[in-house]
RNA sequence: GUCCCCAUCGUCUAGUGGCCUAGGACGGCGGCCUCUCACGCCGCUAACAGGGGUUCAAACCCCCUUGGGGACGCCA
């Protein structure tokens, strides 16, 4: 039997509808998708399904390739189309015509709509009941002849329960009566859903598909189809669903975030993508991955979940603070410098002093914008403070005097080291008779208008002297008050 | 309503008949570090849905119950 370890290098496809934005759901079936390919050699492709032409829009074509690529889930194939490629379904849909596997279905919607009722009503499952299906062959000619509307219905009339091995799930057996005839052609000529799918994935090769167990029920359609057009279906493996927190279908409000909506509230893309994949139980959480290829080096197959996922935010904006934080800080030094205005005291800095920065922000931040309001710690030319704090100020001015003597001892341009720091704070704090946080509150109240912040030492390194001296001097001359309090 | 799928700490999971007194991660709680917030480190917390079988032995296999999810369109 074929299963993770014996197949392969796997085909694999993401295969969207340029109806709306991607959200975590749907990424995480592309995530699956792109790892299991890498990890096995093999090949992700994508395709748009946009046969839908009332809802498939262009807008959202845009935004689906551009989520994916923040993501980094390249394909290896230029992207397909669907709606480019009609003369093949037309074609495939014949040939089922020609060899009486479909037949044309004249029902209007109202007359199936009736049925549909009829079937609740009677407590039967809504199914087609496949009226057309006993039209004989001159009622057919001569309905088709009338040029009536029709669509091209498949015979799914199989006597035997349809079984497939799913990769992740394991035996399946769907009952031959779960659906009735369904539809390949729609009137309008386009081709249905399951019709494309089997078309598509025949031809570019797709040797496993790997979806939500939402299709399960569509899998065996569809290999209903592969049979009918003599063709061996490829493998198929269905993971579980994006659940809230109550084990509820994904709602908005219980965070079916969107791509967008996630570089919004500044989420490493590869937190994204390492938090999906572990939610499928395929990769550890512990470990952080330099890039997606590490991801897939370390992703499993087998481990792939069965049961539903529920989403957690809070472990992915923690993941995601873990990831920002382990990575180099050039880049984050890079953004800034294309990002803060001209006359943003950063640009003031040298290169090792802005990395220096970073790095030591990061710490006390989970993205770039809660790392970019803490920097006036550091750059912001002129502080404010609260009466609260001006009060402080006021009753510690023998600390900050004795704090600016000391500093004056050092060169203007330079930095100081961690142990001058540690040594001259040791030194102002026995001047001045105080230790503790009656030594280090009130210096970093003086010299970042914050009560919180990064670690005091480190702060002193990062300012030179006298930038130091002009934020005490300045307190003492008449420091700005903050009235918002 | 009918059919399908799923069921281990709060969450993601390890577990494929004896290595299970059920392991890890995230969270929570406590502590250490510490001027603060955060980080980091240490510790603690907490689960096999229930009931029947099979077996010398069951989290694991079978059945039932319960709970959850999904599917039943000229949407994908």
């Amino acid at each position: 039997m074929t299963n993770f370890k014996t197949g392969g290098p796997w085909i694999t496809r993401f295969a969207p509808s340029p109806t709306g934005v991607l959200h975590l759901g749907n990424v995480r079936t592309a995530i699956l998708n792109h790892l299991l390919a890498r990890q096995s050699g093999g090949k992700f492709l994508l395709r748009l399904e946009d046969t839908d032409q009332e809802r498939s829009t262009f807008a959202a074509e845009a935004a689906i390739l551009w989520s994916l690529s923040w993501l980094g889930l390249a394909p290896d194939e230029p992207v397909r189309h669907q709606s480019l490629r009609l003369p093949l379904y037309r074609r495939t849909v014949e040939r089922l015509l020609a060899e009486d596997k479909a037949y044309p279905c004249f029902c209007t919607d109202t007359e199936l709509e009736r049925e549909r009722q009829q079937a609740a009503a009677d407590n039967l499952p809504p199914r087609y009941s496949g009226r057309c299906a006993k039209l004989s062959k001159d009622e057919r000619i001569e309905r088709l002849g009338q040029g009536l509307p029709h669509t091209v219905r498949f015979r799914s009339t199989s006597e035997a329960d349809i079984r497939f091995a799913d990769l992740i799930k394991g035996e399946i057996s769907v009952p031959a009566t779960a659906f009735g005839d369904f539809v390949l052609l729609r009137s309008n000529g386009w081709p249905s859903y399951n019709l494309a799918v089997v078309v598509d994935d025949m031809d570019m090769g797709v040797n496993l598909v790997l979806r939500g167990e939402d299709h399960l029920t569509n899998t065996a359609r569809q290999i209903l189809l592969y049979r009918a057009l003599d063709h061996i279906p490829p493998s198929f493996a269905h993971h579980g669903l994006l659940v809230d927190p109550e084990g509820k279908k994904l709602s908005k409000r219980s965070g079916a975030l969107s791509i967008p909506e996630c570089i919004e509230m500044g989420l490493k893309p590869l937190a994204v993508t390492q938090f999906l994949a572990s939610l499928s139980g395929a990769l550890p959480t512990k470990s952080l991955f330099a890039s997606l290829e590490d991801m897939a080096r370390a992703f499993n197959p087998f481990a792939l979940g069965r049961g539903n996922a529920v989403m957690n935010i809070e472990e992915l904006k923690s993941l995601s603070a873990r990831v920002f934080r382990a990575e180099d800080p050039s880049g984050v030094v890079a953004t800034l410098d294309q990002t803060l205005s001209e006359d943003d005291p950063w640009h003031s800095l040298d290169e090792q002093n802005r990395r220096d920065l970073v790095s030591s922000l990061r710490e006390n931040a989970s993205n770039l914008e809660e790392l970019r309001s803490l920097l006036p710690h550091f750059t912001a030319r002129e502080l404010s403070f609260t009466p609260r704090s001006m009060t402080e100020l006021a009753q510690s001015r023998p600390l900050l005097a004795a704090l600016d003597q000391a500093l004056a001892a050092h060169q203007p341009e330079s930095r100081l080291s961690k142990e001058a720091v540690a040594a001259l704070l040791r030194q102002i704090g026995e001047q001045a008779g105080v230790k503790g946080r009656l030594l280090y509150h009130p210096i970093r109240l003086a010299l970042t208008g914050f009560e919180s912040g990064s670690e005091l030492t480190a702060l002193l390194t990062l300012l030179p002297v006298n930038r130091l001296r002009e934020r005490i001097t300045a307190i003492t001359i008449f420091p700005h008050c903050n009235h918002k309090e």
